[in-house]
DNA sequence: GCGACAG
DNA sequence: ATCTTGTCGC
């Protein structure tokens, strides 16, 4: 599957489906399995291929119970504020190979730290109609003081007077991490996630991995 | 018009 | 995101 749409068609989407995004507290203690979801591009032949990457990461015992790998061609280009219509279609074919259901998806973006309120994560939560939180490596919009250099710091972030996201010092004097809800989830249930599937790095477990794990380079079929 | 700009 | 080896700071 993929999108074939104009930019303009795509914007007139997002703001017609980011009034479906909800924004409610949610039960933390009660999730144990959050899928890490990530996606890589390599070229083939003059064509760009994706491969996407979902980790289910079982947050109790911190341990990956399964993952999975879609690689397809990929046609919508990488415009800012639309990266959802060209990571959505293999992230969810590889979402769609899960042998189980995640209680929460953790993608690699934004979520409601969006021009339009509806960045991939919010994006891949209403499609799904599951609890999605955004956690991207750098800012897309928003204003922001610099949490204080030390991990466990953060500090809102804004848009229009209105909190979009939380900026997170992961670890000590690294770059923070930019959380915000992505559908069926606020603020402080999106960070207390992040905080609990943090580990020896900057970004979260279940997203380092599937980072990881979205470069790999699956063998070809034999021609015959 | 100019600068910013997830991956 | 990707192209890429050594190098600097903690
Ligand atoms: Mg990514």
């Amino acid at each position: 599957m993929n999108w074939n749409l104009s930019a303009s068609e795509a914007i007139n989407i997002q703001q017609k489906l980011f009034r479906e995004v909800e924004l409610c507290p949610c039960a933390v203690e009660s999730i144990s399995i959050v899928c890490g979801c990530d996606v890589s591009y390599r070229t083939n032949n003059g064509q760009i291929i994706g491969q996407a990457a979902v980790i289910n990461w079982e947050i109790r015992e911190r341990v990956v119970l399964e993952q999975k790998l879609a690689v397809q061609e990929v046609v919508f280009p990488y415009i800012p504020g639309l990266l959802s219509f060209r990571e959505i279609p293999p992230l969810l074919s590889a979402l769609d190979a899960l042998e189980e259901t995640p209680h929460i998806l953790l993608v690699d973006g934004q979520g409601i730290a969006h021009p339009r309120r509806f960045g991939l994560a919010s994006h891949l939560g209403l499609v799904l109609q599951k609890p999605t939180i955004g956690c991207a490596k750098s800012k897309l919009i928003g204003t922001y003081n610099e949490p204080a250099r030390q991990k466990g710091s953060m500090e809102p972030l804004f848009h229009k007077n209105e909190q979009i996201g939380t900026v997170v010092r992961s670890r000590d004097k690294k770059k923070p991490l930019f959380v915000s809800p992505g559908h069926l989830i606020d603020h402080g249930s999106a960070v207390a996630i992040i905080l609990k599937t943090l580990g020896k790095y900057r970004l979260p477990e279940p997203l380092r991995l599937a980072h990881h794990f979205s470069r790999n380079r699956p063998a070809e079929n034999s021609t015959r």
